[in-house]
DNA sequence: CCCGTGCATCGACAGTTGTCGATGGAGGAA
DNA sequence: TTCCTCCATCGACAACTGTCGATGCACGGG
């Protein structure tokens, strides 16, 4: 007898594919730089900005600001426009309203 | 003249403290296994599991499920509780509710 | 008392990430 | 054309992370 007291089995919560998508999401929050450009283009006029105005935000080199787009390009939560000379970058708002989605 | 038709300057958006929190509590969420543990307890009856438990759900070894609990209890998302001889692990409701604000 | 069980910590190692300087390409201006 | 500006990519390096086996600690049962 005696099966044990707490193992009981846990039922299947979420599926292999939605736990790698929501951490590849939350991956890419997970730096200080990138929380910053995020909230920094929401709050922008026209709810996009450039990569001059957002290297001051995050007062770091050239380089490493555009990776770190890159890095929330890649997770979906921004899109790139290029325009004229400059890049603009905006939120996508169905992919940020996805992630609220999953701490109702 | 020629101020740049793009860099204007943008508002300050985020408190570096902000920043740095919302990371960390993202960056704790920015693994598979993570968010397959979180999901898990959220499931489980009574809201709380232990550890033998959360073992099957992931699949790793036993100190890495310790280490990935510990990571999730570090950034304020679960609470540990020992009892007799198991540790049970419940979600932080208050903690939860307040990374959904942030994407309100 | 001595064991067994559940779990945390330690130590080590491979893999990933963040950062920057250097480089290069695409536009716009003269 | 020749320059200059904005930005992405590359290469290198340090720092961090994930993983596991070994160990240790606290508890409960005999």
């Amino acid at each position: 007898m005696d099966v044990n007291v707490c193992c009981g089995g846990l039922p299947v919560a979420i599926s292999d594919a939605e736990a790698e998508h929501t951490a590849s999401v939350m991956k890419a929050l997970g730096h200080p730089a990138r929380v910053r450009l995020v909230a920094a283009i929401r709050a922008a006029d026209g709810g996009e900005a450039c990569v001059c105005d957002l290297q001051e935000v995050v007062d770091l080199a050239q380089p490493t600001v555009s990776h770190h787009l890159k890095v929330l390009v890649d997770a979906g939560l921004l899109t790139r426009e290029k325009r004229g000379q400059w890049a603009w970058y905006a939120l996508d708002q169905r992919a940020w309203a996805a992630v609220g989605e999953l701490f109702a």
